[in-house]
RNA sequence: GGUCGCUUAGCUCAGCUGGUAGAGCGCCACGUUCACAUCGUGGAUGUCGCAGGUUCAAGUCCUGCAGCGACCACCA
């Protein structure tokens, strides 16, 4: 016999011990030779590399469990289930956190240098990284730890290097100076990704730059053309209007464009307008970017400081003038009052400035997306600067293609439109970051001006022979490593089994956000590599907010600590809770406030298995369970029909699984185990269980709670594995039958092989409505809990009676019922009205409220007569007659029957009661 | 500006291929004879955002509107 069982599941004493069993067994490791020499079926999944530096939070919690309910489930349909755990360097964001410890010493990363400042990252990387992962273990993932990978890696760094070389030589990196999104923070420069724009509350304003006298007829003549961006000053010069959201971007112009077909300012083109504040003359040119229909028309040129403006100078020849720093203020180039101010306080300045000439000629509220830099918030300026590039083009078609093709799917589906989307419209990717921490750009400069491109470190230069080689300094954008993962983590680009064994893999589980920074080019860099994708299923989940759709997150203050939530209500509770709110497609909303209300119900879940898992251990006890097929012919209606809600139970849950609808799953199994295996099936055979009972009796009860209980914790493992495994690994096990060594690799129970019983799960069905019936009525007449009552049972199916007779013991203890009549509805009692033209009558001589119960019979009838009526109008209808699916109409026919014989009835036993006509 | 999504019980949300609405939590009543009070039994609660349309039949499909939200975008 096990030693006593705690009444209440303590999750604690149960969850650690059993990880550490799982881990010491080995479960979670598959070695390549599953798959090359065994011939199992690979199942792999690479869990999205959590920053090496983070803190546990409630999205992985949900981005954990998902992928490990997948995991477990496919390792116990026997696949070689591999789940690759990892960590990503995250570049910038690690580096920021190292940078705010040692700004906190005051110290900056300068003041270092830059070996020594990637030294202490990595001093804290080895500290305190990877933490995260060993949070993951107390969630219950059941990762390869074994295959534990970081990005940077040695093994991991030489793809990045073959995969930057590989596309340098297929002209797909390059290098060059372009306008890219800068952090004036970080001091990097950023992908268009990582510049996530926000809508900001700004103004537009209009600004004034006068013409010379040269221009006067022109601008005249533009004037009576109608141009309104042309006019007088009080000084009797002529100026041009131009708007612009950032002013300071001003001193930076190096000319004003007008669209080619602007007819009013025609004149003007070829003519030079007076920069004000910096004495400088700039050419107005056309251009056909230039909207006619937007502000005056005339477009302030700022080659060095916009990616349009970059674009009209490079087409028309106008010069580039970089006026800020790498930290955002004015530079050098700038005229010296501004010279140093940050960009807001020049925007102020250049404002008053101007305004003190009278050059402002208005400011309108304006709103627009402004981007910021999604690590710090800064807010992103668009900076000419010399970076590397990746084509995308390329390498977006065969990408494009297999979501297109269905090669790929996205659940839910509507995201294969975003993706395609992005990827039609796909732009070149800015790879380089002025960082230290990460993959450095394998490129080397030598003086005679030579470029080398290499695998491996160059020791001297191949043209010159000089060894005075300089690297680039700057380091790959930490995507550039991610989207390598589902590959590098195998250890291409060498040829290693675990390649061929594990590549390409099959699903991604993962949240939207990072949809095009991640999924979309890992799916390039598959192709691009090995001609297929890394993964044909891409199951994109939802974000944990709080009670107020908030996104959870450290600075709201509005998270909830996984680890707390374990410890307090276990990873069962937790896991349970967030697959069963998981519902395909949607946030989760969990209340901080309320951690306990949050996940209640998955402690509660969690609780009634242990205690159902408990009861029956007590009760089938430790002598030897027979295997069901012994006991076949004893087996009793509840146990063929609770046997038959298994199969069903089993097969919903499969399909559930196989379409990503776990929330289903969880819901179903939440159902049947709770309301049919506990509420019905343990309360039905308590008394079969009992020593005193009929011996082959108990034997078949015996027999089929085991295997109900066998299964129900398989199927409900991958959800909820702690609670299960623990109870699963105490079951009196069938003689003869070999026996798993842990839950966690028995096989899964499709429901294949067992058969549904029709026959049981009507006959079934039928004593439950008339049990809930019963007690219903008892409650609503107030019967004493003590008090037996007898049953009349009229109605078409006649063979009820004998069912119902038969499980009298039952009846008697669910339902208080000690005897059941056919027909005989005569006297005072309650009625009800069953399905399937059953019709139930309780005598209730003396404890009935006739005034009540005419009452309750007329607002029954009443009922009866409107759905009645509802039905006969419907069959009247030809076209529902003609047009409806025949067993559709059938059923209306059938129900219209019911309906009538069931108000007539009633009706009678109304009049029976003296009630009047209703 | 474009694209997409959401609007169902007090709260948080399910409802896949159209056939008179569901869960969890909360609420009300009763109940601690021994699996579980993190429980049991029973109960109440919704003109499924608004207006049209298709259909024999619409929460479920189509159109428009309103409110909320997300993503994308080089209109200064």
């Amino acid at each position: 016999m096990s030693e006593e069982l705690a009444s209440r599941l303590d999750p604690q004493a149960i969850e650690p011990a059993r990880y550490a069993k799982w881990q010491e067994g080995g479960y979670f490791h598959v070695p390549s030779s599953r798959v090359l020499e065994d011939a199992a079926d690979p199942y792999v999944i690479v869990i999205p590399p959590p920053n090496v530096t983070a803190v546990l939070h409630m999205g992985h919690g949900l981005n954990t469990t998902i992928q490990d309910v997948l995991i477990r489930w496919r390792r116990m349909q026997g696949a070689a289930a591999l789940w690759v755990p990892g960590t990503d360097h995250a570049g910038i964001a690690t580096q920021n956190v190292v940078e705010r410890e040692l700004a906190a010493k005051g110290c900056m990363r300068d003041d270092l240098g830059r070996d020594r400042f990637v030294t202490a990252i990595w001093n804290h990387v080895h500290e305190t990284g990877g933490a995260i992962l060993e949070q993951l273990k107390a969630i219950g993932a059941s990762c390869d730890w074994d295959r534990t990978r970081f990005t940077l890696d040695d093994e991991l760094s030489r793809a990045v290097r073959e995969v930057f070389v590989h596309l340098h030589e297929r002209g797909l990196v390059y290098r060059g100076e372009y306008i890219i999104n800068w952090c004036p923070r970080c001091l990097t420069a950023l992908s268009n990704e990582e510049a996530e724009g926000q809508e900001t509350q700004g103004s537009l304003w209009h600004l004034r730059y006068p013409l010379p006298e040269a221009a006067n007829s022109a601008a005249r003549a533009a004037s009576e053309a109608g141009a309104d961006a042309i006019g007088q000053l009080d000084d009797g010069r002529w100026y041009l209007t131009v708007s612009t959201t950032r002013p300071e971007t001003m001193l930076g112009d190096t000319g004003v464009a007008v669209n080619p077909k602007d007819e009013r300012y025609a004149p003007l083109v070829g003519c030079d307008v007076e920069l004000p504040l910096t004495g400088r003359v700039i050419p107005i040119v056309a251009d056909a970017h230039v909207d006619p229909d937007f502000g005056s028309g005339m477009v302030k040129v700022t080659p060095a400081h916009d990616p349009n403006d970059f674009d009209i100078a490079n087409r028309t020849g106008l010069e580039v003038l970089n006026v800020m720093t790498p930290e955002a203020s004015m530079s050098e180039n700038a005229p010296e009052v501004f010279r140093g101010m940050d960009r807001l306080d020049a925007r102020k300045a250049v404002l008053v400035a101007l305004g003190e000439q009278g050059l402002v000629a208005g400011e309108d509220a304006y709103t627009r997306s402004v981007p910021h830099c999604y690590r710090c918030g800064t807010v992103v300026e668009p900076r000419l600067s010399l970076q590397w590039f990746v084509k995308m083009k390329p390498l977006a078609e065969p990408a494009l293609r297999a979501s297109q093709d269905g090669t790929i799917t996205f659940t839910p589906s509507h995201w294969q439109r975003v993706y395609e989307h992005w990827m039609e419209n796909i732009r070149d990717w800015c790879i380089s970051r002025q960082l230290w921490w990460g993959h450095r750009i394998p490129v080397w400069y030598c003086a005679c001006g030579e470029e080398i491109v290499s695998r491996e470190d160059p020791t001297d230069c191949p043209k010159c022979g000089s060894a005075e080689l300089e690297q680039d300094p700057d380091v790959l954008d930490t995507w550039f490593s991610s989207q390598l993962w589902p590959f590098s983590v195998f250890g291409w680009p060498e040829k290693t089994p675990d390649v061929e064994a594990f590549y390409p893999g099959n699903a991604m589980v993962t949240a939207p956000e990072i949809l095009f920074f991640w999924v979309a080019r890992m799916i390039m860099m598959g192709y691009e590599f090995f001609g297929e994708p890394p993964f044909t299923e891409v199951y994109l989940h939802g974000t944990v907010r709080d009670m107020k759709g908030r996104k959870m997150s450290k600075s709201l203050g509005n998270g909830i600590d996984p680890l707390e939530v374990v410890n307090t209500f276990g990873a069962d509770a937790m896991r349970y809770t967030l697959v069963s709110q998981a519902a395909v497609g949607t946030d989760i909303s969990l209340d901080h406030e309320d951690v306990e209300a949050a996940f209640a119900n998955g402690r509660n879940f969690a609780n009634k298995i242990w205690n159902a898992g408990r009861f029956a251990l007590l009760s089938v006890g430790d002598a030897p369970v027979k295997p069901l097929s012994e006991v076949e012919p004893d087996l009793a209606l509840e146990d063929r029909w609770i046997l038959s809600r298994l199969r069903d139970a089993s097969q919903n849950a499969t399909r559930g699984l196989e379409r990503y609808r776990l929330h289903d799953v969880a819901e179903s199994l939440y159902h049947f185990f709770w309301g049919e295996v506990c509420d019905w099936y343990l309360e039905w055979v308590k008394a079969r269980l009992a020593d005193d009972g009929d011996a082959s009796s108990r034997e078949a009860a015996r027999s089929t709670l085991v295997t109900v209980l066998d299964e129900s914790f398989r199927l409900l493992h991958p959800i909820m594995p702690f609670v299960t495994a623990e109870l699963w690994s105490r079951l009196p096990w069938p003689e003869g039958k070999e026996r798993p060594e842990d839950l966690i690799i028995a096989s899964w129970p499709d429901g294949a092989d067992r058969y549904e019983d029709e026959d049981a799960e009507r006959d079934f069905a039928a004593l439950r409505e008339l049990i809930v019936e019963v007690r219903r009525l008892r409650k609503e007449y107030g019967v004493a809990e003590g008090e037996r009552i007898r049953i009349h049972l009229s109605g078409a199916d006649a063979a009820l009676v004998d069912t119902v007779s038969a499980h009298l013991p039952a009846l008697e203890r669910l339902a208080r019922v000690n005897g059941v009549e056919q027909g005989g509805s005569s006297g005072i009692g309650a009625h009800a009205v069953l399905g399937g033209g059953r019709e139930l009558f309780v005598p209730l001589e003396g404890v009935i409220d006739l005034e009540r119960e005419r009452s309750r019979l007329g607002e029954q009838i009443a009922r009866l007569q409107a759905h009645g009526e509802a039905t006969a109008k419907k069959l009247q209808n030809e076209n529902f007659v003609s047009r409806a699916p025949e067993d559709v109409v059938q059923k209306e026919r059938d129900k219209l029957v019911q309906l009538e014989q069931q108000a007539n009835t009633l009706q009678q036993k109304l009049n029976e009661l003296g009630g009047g006509k209703s």
